[in-house]
DNA sequence: AGTGCGATTGACT
DNA sequence: GTCAATCGCACTA
């Protein structure tokens, strides 16, 4: 995840989401299309922020065809670059909790509803790159990270679906202990 | 027009 | 472990 700033480059991997697919009831898009949530609605790759407990800014991508509401919530990010700068904006200089959690997440890229609708394919102030290997790799067999599943957490509805995704062994990952898996 | 609460966090016992 | 902070909005009437 990468967010583009006057001030420089902040960037970190996304090593936890949930999803929230169409049709889910706990999704903010299963009532269909309102002021708030319609970013949901629009081509995948597009950014839904969401404002809760009247203090924290959520990051959603879009998931589904045009008119079709679904969405991934970022849940935390391994810091890459523009460390100093997030510590600044989340007013912390505790490394494993700077981007551990979506309200973090949101703070230390300095996210809010000006992001909300737009297009991450379009290069702007937020985007998605794929990282290179320092070296080429070519020849060696790429490990990929572990991967875990559990539920979603903090919601009440369909608080079954095991639509929550982490690299597991992060320490950056956020949620409570007897998730680990 | 009024109301209850939410995809959380940080401070505190 | 508990609990307050803080506000936009969907829902009810």
């Amino acid at each position: 995840m990468v967010r583009e700033l006057p001030e420089g480059r902040l960037s970190g991997r996304i090593v936890e989401a949930e999803g929230y697919p169409p049709g889910d009831p706990a999704g903010h898009h299963f009532r269909g299309p309102t002021p708030r949530n319609q970013s949901l609605f629009l081509r995948c790759g597009h950014v839904y922020v969401y404002f809760n407990y009247g203090m924290h800014f959520m990051l959603n991508i879009s998931s589904e065809r045009a008119g079709i509401g679904g969405g991934v919530l970022i849940r935390a990010l391994e810091p890459l670059e523009g460390i100093e700068l997030m510590q600044r904006h989340r007013k912390s200089t505790d490394l494993i909790d700077l981007t551990r959690g979506p309200g973090r997440l949101a703070a230390a890229l300095r996210i809010d509803r000006t992001l909300d609708g737009l297009d991450l394919f379009s290069r702007g102030p937020l985007w998605i790159g794929v990282r290179v290997p320092e070296k080429s790799a070519r020849h060696v067999a790429v490990k990929e990270p572990p991967a875990a599943v559990t539920v979603r957490i903090g919601i009440t509805r369909a608080a079954d679906k095991l639509f929550r995704f982490y690299e597991r062994g992060n320490p950056f990952v956020s949620g409570p202990k007897r998730l680990l898996r």
